[in-house]
RNA sequence: GGGGCUUUAGCCAAGUGGUAAGGCAUGGGACUGCAACUCCCCGAGCACCAGUUCAAAUCUGGUAGGCCCCUCCA
């Protein structure tokens, strides 16, 4: 298995800590509104990371976090942190929110065939790791007391840019005008450890503490999180690549001064699906959400489909005439799939055969396209319908098309062959304008009627 | 200003030194009452320039374009 590994800057073997159990650790969303497809572009990858691992024979404990509690955010304009002002606007509460909005995240991944993580856990039930570990990192002079707040001070670290090429002394801060710097800090580098002031005075969500009654910052959160239920050997941190820097390089920082050795092994992240215009943003605009493609009839497999074309370390454009393609040619592939017999004797070598390309594939750094470009070589290869469909069977447990689940839909079958009765009759009175009125309305119902030569007119849902 | 990624046919793309996989769309053909489905056929020399090499999309240097990060983001 080789992957991709953001510290090291290149394409590595995968040698985990313990060769017998791999600990995975993904940043989850923050549920302050609807995840757009290009957030979720990131879980698919990660669900092919999981899966694929697992195939390959590995156990995996796998955990998310979510972020339900403010962290700072740039709506310096409004003063208000993103989940407060979602409540407000919404008229609920905070936790009202988040647990909206987680609901809806699981929904949207479950639409995409993404596979829950092993443990999934909310920020705010984890208080109290987060303070075991800035109370040590204050005794061990790591983090200081400013303003009221507690700061992770990074000049304490010999390496803090590790995943990253930055300079320190090159680095603006507050690059985005709508920033406001904060003067507490040491170092423009550091980082909020714990907040008892901030410019956000209404925080809902408060916590007692050695530092005073107040929230955690961002950083710290995931951290804690992840030493909590993966302990201190962590072997693949996932995320997107906007988190590389700060909030994993914040990681870093915190959890290795914290334990005192090396933490995490490989650190994985996702590119962007951008749009025309750029980057993706749930700040702009009109979100592009599952339930929107789903609106618009799209499959929302299509849309798995259309990312697994690509590899993720690359950007990726959305368009919906890429899209459109991507759900012609996922239709058209599971039609084949489907009309696969499946009554014959399987041929063994040529099953294992193709496995093992499936898994080449994927050991190398995840090449989706190739492992899905070996799905249409199978069904041109020369063997038996079973044996398609037994390896076809076997990508799928980790590409998560459903191409060989039938869709069970319950039909009435007499109406319909009631209809197709008709529609032959008028087509031997050559009225065919009936005829084709006749197939327009079936249609309509989701019914798309096929004249084949043999088998005369059959039908099948749309 | 600093750091990084990227550029292969209309579109998504594979490719890591030996002469451009695959898919979608388009066009042509078979099938059809007409369609849909299905099947068959058809397209590029890899942003540009200069090197290295017997040989470069693949290596080196440069130019141009696109995108991202530098405390909201997956």
């Amino acid at each position: 298995m080789k992957l991709y590994n953001t510290e090291t800057h290149q394409i590595e073997e995968f040698i985990p800590w313990d060769n017998t159990h791999i600990k995975m650790y993904t940043c989850g969303p923050t549920v302050y509104s609807y995840a757009h497809i290009g957030n979720l572009r990131t879980y698919i990858m990660e669900d092919i990371l999981e899966k694929t691992l697992r195939l390959v024979g590995y156990n995996v404990t796998r955990v998310m976090n979510i972020t339900d509690v403010g962290h700072l955010s740039s709506d310096a304009d409004t003063g208000e942190d993103k989940m407060v002002k979602s409540a407000k606007k919404e008229h609920k509460t905070v936790l009202d929110i988040a647990k909206f909005y987680t609901d809806a995240f699981f929904k949207d991944t479950e639409k995409l065939n993404i596979k829950k993580p092993d443990i999934v856990s909310p920020a705010t039930e984890n208080i109290a790791e987060y303070i075991k570990i800035i109370t040590k990192l204050l005794k061990d002079g790591y983090a200081y007391k400013a303003g009221g707040n507690v700061y992770f001070d990074t000049s304490k670290l010999k390496n803090y840019y590790r995943l990253t090429n930055h300079v320190g002394e090159e680095l603006i801060s507050g690059v985005r005008d709508t920033v406001e710097e904060d003067f507490n800090k040491k170092n423009k580098t550091d980082f909020v450890l714990w907040f008892t002031k901030s410019k956000f005075e209404d925080q809902d969500l408060k916590w007692e503490s050695p530092f005073g009654l107040g929230y955690p910052g961002w950083h710290i959160e995931c951290s804690g999180i992840s030493l909590k239920y993966l302990g201190e050997y962590l072997d693949i941190h996932c995320g997107g690549v906007d988190n590389i820097f700060p909030h994993h390089t914040n990681e870093i920082a915190q959890s290795e001064s914290y334990i005192g050795h090396k933490w995490c092994k490989y650190w994985v992240h996702g590119e962007h699906l951008n749009d025309a215009s750029g980057k993706m943003s749930k700040s702009k605009g009109q979100t592009l959400t599952v339930s929107y493609l789903e609106e618009l009839g799209y499959n929302p497999l299509s849309y798995r489909f259309f990312v697994l074309q690509s590899h993720y370390r690359k950007q990726l454009t959305f368009s919906f005439d890429a899209l459109t393609g991507a759900e012609n040619a996922y239709k058209k592939l599971k039609n084949k799939v489907l009309s696969l017999e499946n009554s014959s004797e399987i041929n063994e070598d040529i099953k294992t055969s193709y496995e093992n390309k499936f898994k080449e594939c994927l050991s190398d750094d995840l090449n989706t396209a190739n492992a899905l470009t070996l799905i249409y070589d199978v069904l041109k290869e020369n063997t038996t319908d079973a044996t398609k469909l037994e390896i076809i069977k076997y990508f799928d447990q980790v590409l998560s098309l459903d191409l060989t689940k039938k869709e069970t839909v319950t039909l009435n079958e007499e109406y319909i062959k009631d209809m197709i009765n008709k529609r032959n009759a008028a087509k031997l009175n050559k009225d065919y304008a009936e005829a084709d009125r006749i197939r327009d309305q079936l249609l309509s119902e989701g019914i798309i009627l096929k004249d084949t030569r043999d088998q005369g007119t059959t039908y099948e849902v749309k």
